[in-house]
DNA sequence: CATGAATGAGCGTTCATTCAT
DNA sequence: CATGAATGAACGCTCATTCAT
């Protein structure tokens, strides 16, 4: 667009630290942390290795901030579409299809955001542990409500919101690892998964 | 002891080669792959450096085979342990105990095998991806059988299966990662979670 | 102050010149060359990193014009007082006093000045050492001075030059390195030397 | 000679460690602390970049041990040679001239053992600075001795070794830096500067 | 077979210098 | 003249891998 290189005059840094993190993004998701290299996400960036660090105290760091604006861009998305959601079958299908949409689109980014391990050291590790925990707290209290509302069973909601992330993301995972798959198989395994979670196994 | 010396008689190289991978596990499991350093694992092991390359070709591969070798160990113990359970129920209970009493005794490891992404290369990532999968198809015929038996509903067993190992992934986690929990909450922590896949959400 | 706007008008460029050998002085004699950052400095001198290679083509040159700056003050100073000294010891007393005095202002710059070896390179090692050759020369020329007025024996100046200045060298570092002497101790052990140089060591 | 060979087997690593300090006296001493680089050193002593850190955990660590190794060695043959002397005379003329002689055949060492100022970090100064001061206590009893027995006046002792190493550092530096000075004139120097400490400028 | 000393490719990070504004 | 964002050459250090013994 002709208004990026006005966006260059208006905001130039927060400009360029957004290509970086852009940059990285797509290196360390294609690399993993260890074996992406500082100086591929200055080139995929478009600035010289130096600038990074105008930007980022370590690769540590970027990484972390990566993780973090990456997150929020999905929670903030997510949210957004929750709130039109009202039953909770609603709700559960907005979940997985908002989030089959973001990793569709941020296929690179799945495996980290997936995987809760630690890539670099205690502090990030830390940092994850807290993302994933609120996740497990705002699923839980969605079904807390959906529990007062008398759609679901008085289960606990704790287990329930592990039971849901879970499904998530194994099937989140099948999306991203198989690329193979249709839309339709796709869509059609999400709509069993959440038929399972709803009505469960048995008989 | 003396039997440790009569062991390296009996059977010196399998002895050694099996030493490494001990060693690789509790190395790999706490520094995570790319911050453990061979010379650790051999010292762990109490073998030269050199020896751990008569017996694998790089690290990588030492990396692979003892991933194989520990998920070896806990494939064959829950296929004993699910052999004696009879319905669906059991079978379920059977798979949480022994993962999280797996879980326990190498809460080093479980990082790794909770884990579903790439630690070090393409290889390996797609030998853990095929394991993974496996691991689906057989949680896929065990409800296939439940459902030939009546005992569940004709759902799609390979969505049934992934909810099913999404959810013994995160309560998994949740214990590795937050060790103040009792076994008593975890015990029902595992109950409440096998009760929402069984009966599900709905009132 | 409004005073230094005034400067600022008067004569800006020469007034930032100065700013900066000020801030050149400071920052140096913390950190010595090697380890002091030209950012540090431009922001000691309150102006932009650009700015000193406005005045300065190198950090190497500015090192050396903040070297020679100092050097030229000390030398006026002492000049300035050896003017009003008479006999030998007087002069030795001055010489030892106003460098003394000197160190304790620029304790700082005293490693740097005292040392005589190449902190950068060799045309800064270079002209350190005519430096140091003058200061030799000039010491002789005292002497000489000295001698023709019957005040002390024939001896070789050159040679006596250098104990003076080797003397001056090393209870001068003796001030600068440990701080915890009195005044008094200082004055005390300067005598002491002027002493053994007048009267040399034998019974 | 053939024996090199031998040391080989008998001694291979304080044989290697030797010639890396070796090769770092050299090279530090070409190009100070800050401008000689690690795989210059390596290379000078013919190992690996490597092999360096195999010997000393840094850079750092290894120009201080080489200073120490250095200093020992010329403190060694000062001791030895001293021992011989009886008056103070003979003891100063030792001094210079074990001093001279080490000069001559370290040139390259010279400007970091005479300069006494940080070319590293704190540590490696405070190290440095000990050794300074062990060096005045040093001739400061040397001088105790000879006062003691009525050779030299009862002067201030730490003020005449003051003056004394003073002397000794400057002469050294003349020596060094001046390559042009025959021998000859170097002894005389060395003469007249030890008249002067022994008999004083004054007439 | 076993060893561990030796190696050097590789990478994160720094900072003097430049130049567009 | 003044600036400071951008740059990339340079270097210390790590560690998987090799190979002489």
């Amino acid at each position: 667009m002709g208004c990026l290189t006005m966006n260059d005059h208006v905001n130039p840094p927060e400009n360029k630290r957004l290509r970086i993190i852009n940059a990285a993004t797509a290196v360390f998701s294609r690399k993993g942390f260890h074996n992406a290299k500082v100086e591929e996400i200055a080139e995929e960036a478009d600035v010289g290795k130096g600038t990074v660090y105008e930007y980022f105290n370590s690769k540590k760091e970027l990484f972390l901030e990566m993780i973090l604006y990456t997150h929020d861009k999905y929670q903030d998305r997510l949210k957004q579409k929750l709130f039109e959601a009202n039953t909770i079958e609603e709700m559960l299908k907005t979940l997985f299809e908002v989030t089959m949409q973001f990793l569709n689109q941020h296929k690179e980014m799945a495996l980290i955001l997936l995987a809760d391990h630690p890539p670099a050291d205690e502090e990030t590790h830390r940092v994850l542990m807290e993302k994933e925990q609120q996740k497990v707290e705002e699923v839980s209290k969605m079904l807390d409500g959906a529990v007062d509302r008398k759609e679901i069973r008085p289960v606990n909601t704790d287990a329930a919101a592990r039971v849901i992330l879970g499904s998530l993301a194994l099937t989140g995972s099948q999306i991203v690892f198989f690329e193979n798959k249709s839309e339709l198989d796709c869509k059609q395994l999400t709509q069993d998964v959440i038929d399972i979670l709803l009505h469960g196994l048995e008989a």
